[in-house]
Formats: C-alpha cells, sequence, structure tokens
DNA sequence: GGCCTCCGGTAATAGTCGTTACCATTGACG
DNA sequence: CGTCAATGGTAACGACTATTACCGGAGGCC
C-alpha cells in the first residue's frame, strides 16, 4: 500500500465529493440519493460506503470540508496601518465575495436546513464562518476605539451590524435564488455604500 | 349543504393546516411525511387528499397562508410626524419582532430549502416581506430628504442595508438554532443601537 | 507464476412514502 | 323509518431509497 493507492482513494474520494456537493445543493439532504451521486461521479455505491460509512457521513464531510476551504481565509492579516475606511472596505470586499460564492451559498441552504437534524453543523458553520470573522472585525474596531476613531460602544454589536449590512438584502436575494451573485462593480459599490454609512451615518452634519 | 358543513370543513381545513406546518417547520419539504402530519392532526391521509389534493397543494396553501398573516402587516402608516429616529425605532422594532416570530423563522427556512423546488414560492415570500418592507421604508427615507433631515443617496439602497443591520447576525443565529429569539429587552436594544449607528455612524464627530 | 487479499459492481433486502381503491359509517332527506 | 350520498378510515400498490450480501477480477507478496 502506499503512494500509489492512497493517491487513486483520495482521487475518488475527491470526485465523489464533489459530485456529492453539487446533489446536496441541489437537492437538499432529504432529496439526495446516493444513487444520483453515484451517476455523476461514476463507480458504485460501495464505494461511498466503504469511504463515509453512510449517508451521513457522507454528508458531514462535504459540509466540514468546503465549509473549511472556503470560510478558513480571512480577510485582514496586517493592514492595521492603514486608514479604518480602507481596511473595512478590503474586509468587507473579501466578506462579501465569500458569502456570494455558490459554495457558500449552497452550504448556506443546507445549514439552514438541516439545523434540526444536525445542530453540530450549523454551529461549526456559524463559528469556522461568520461567527469568526465578527469576532476578528471586533478587535480592528476596538483597536480604532483606541485611537479614538471611533465613538465607545460595544465592538461585538457593531460588528454584528456591520456584517449585516454586508450581508443585507442582497445576500437574500441570492440564497432565494431571485437573482444572481452581484458582479465585481455591483459588489464594491455596495461595499463603499455600506462602509460609508456605517463610518458616517445618514444624518446631515450640524457643522455643513 | 351550508354553514355547518362548511364550519366543520373549515375548522378540520386548520387543523390539518397547523399541524403540517408544525412538521413542515420541523423536517423540511421532502423529509415531511403525510403520515406524521396525521398522527399531529388526527384523523385519515383521505381527509388532506381530498382537501388539498396531494402534498404539494397543502404545501403552498401554508406558505401562502402563514406568509399573508404573519408578513402583511406594515409597521408604519401614520407616524410621517415623528421624528426619523422615533419612526426608524418603531419600524425596526415591528420589523425584528416578525423576522424572529417562530412562523417567520419557519417559513424563511422553507423558503431558502425550497428555492429550487418551488421559485414562485421563494419570490412570493421575498416580495411580500423583505420586499415591500424594504419599498416602504425607502419611501420614507426619500421624504425625510426632502426635508433634508438626511443626506442624498440612493434610499433603496439605504433601506437594504438598514434591513440588513436589522437583520443581522442575530437572525442568523435564530435561523440556525443556535440561540432562542431574542427578548424583548434584547431585541430594542439591538434596533436601537441599529438605528443610532444608521443616523449617526461610528466616526468620531470632528467638531465635539 | 501461484496464492491471497482487497476492491468494485450487481443485485437483493427491508423499510418508507405518496397516492388510491375499497368498505363501513354517518347524517340528511323524503 | 328507509334510501342515498358523502365522508372517514384501513389496507393495498407501486415506486424509491439506504444499506448490505455476494461474487468476479485485479493487483501485491512470496
Amino acid at each position: 500500500m502506499g503512494g500509489v493507492r492512497s493517491g487513486r482513494m483520495s482521487r475518488r474520494r475527491e470526485s465523489l465529493l464533489k459530485a456529492a456537493a453539487e446533489v446536496f445543493f441541489e437537492q437538499g439532504y432529504a432529496a439526495a440519493s446516493i444513487d444520483a451521486i453515484i451517476e455523476r461521479a461514476g463507480g458504485s455505491k460501495r464505494n461511498i460506503y466503504s469511504e463515509f460509512g453512510n449517508k451521513q457521513g457522507l454528508f458531514a464531510a462535504i459540509v466540514t470540508g468546503n465549509a473549511d476551504k472556503a470560510l478558513s481565509s480571512l480577510p485582514i492579516d496586517n493592514v492595521e496601518k492603514r486608514d479604518l475606511a480602507e481596511t473595512l472596505t478590503v474586509f468587507g470586499r473579501h466578506l462579501l465575495r465569500i458569502y456570494m460564492s455558490p459554495t457558500v451559498i449552497g452550504i448556506y441552504r443546507l445549514a439552514v436546513t438541516e439545523a434540526n437534524r444536525f445542530p453540530d453543523l450549523a454551529k461549526a458553520f456559524y463559528e469556522q464562518g461568520p461567527g469568526r470573522t465578527t469576532i476578528r472585525l471586533a478587535q480592528i474596531l476596538e483597536e480604532a476605539q483606541k485611537r479614538d476613531e471611533i465613538r465607545m460602544g460595544d465592538c461585538r454589536h457593531l460588528a454584528d451590524r456591520f456584517m449585516g449590512m454586508i450581508r443585507d438584502n442582497l445576500h437574500l436575494q441570492v440564497v432565494l435564488g431571485l437573482r444572481p451573485p452581484p458582479s465585481e462593480k455591483e459588489a464594491d459599490e455596495a461595499v463603499r455604500s455600506a462602509v460609508d454609512l456605517f463610518l458616517n451615518g445618514v444624518r446631515i452634519s450640524r457643522h455643513t
């Protein structure tokens, strides 16, 4: 055993995961049938059961794997030196791109759908995705508070609000299949507007 | 025929709808079985088929009926005279209460889940719910613009941002079953914070 | 090369689900 | 009180699905 077989294994495993993800995303957990997955991936059902144990195992592998891949990259690393507005813009753009990617849309749907059946999954999705991002954003805001750039207030809640603005009705419409993901231009415009609103609000300044 | 029978009919119809809504909300469309619904509602499967035709008919009746009931009430009628901040607060509180109600959470899940299988349903849900609310909010903002209370800008987009802030990570967490709906106090605090952010932003004013 | 282990495919199993045919019962009306 | 129509419940049907037993073949080890 060793290199060759594990290479073949992992290639087959990957093609199974890919096909299964497609079917699960399209049909949902309950309606997705093993037969349909095999029809797309080729091979035999026996493969799935020896690799993942059962349907639940396959499902878990897909969700955790894709969530890891898609959600792990945090948008901010070493931008502490930049302007807060620019930092938020970069952050928001990265966030929006992730949220709107077909993979994350699919996982979002599955997590919402199967929250009752697989509570751990929903928890893992939130914590690895929006949860972690919110925490990181809250840190950034706290540093900005220390530099007296923004008002005092609960940064965790502020971060929640910002995430909400980025997600917005746009995300809802895409999740509901009512419109395609936004183009680069639309996304940039949405983020710019959200950052502006977050920083300045809409009220007319009294000193103009 | 007449009063008595239609009364019995509608009472039975209602109890069927209630039980079916519970099962669909808990299990999703594909996994919900007619047997499970009958077990909760009493009676026999024959009832469902003579009343709703088939499973799809029952599902459609539930979603449109509940969506109508829960989403039809618009939060603002004649508050034009009040302060914009107060208007937004009332609006947001009403919105948040609706979004967090178990019925709407259930419908939200179903709409997201079955967006592929029933595209019309997703569309109807959005238009009757968030869509209409956003349009109404945009009108309110336009009036505020005319009164020079807020800056110029696309009110439709501003309304989207506000809706996003109200929904927030809080809604996501509830939808994912990670936390219960917020108490009155938490909801009020969230709305207050969102309105404040929407109006004033976080940047420290230069004239303080 | 021969044996043996393991892997992939086919077909069977057991259970479930949506839907419908059939029968008992009930309530209304003459 | 008898007839009739409609309605509710039981059981059956056909299709489908997750899971597993069985078998043929391919590839590694001595």
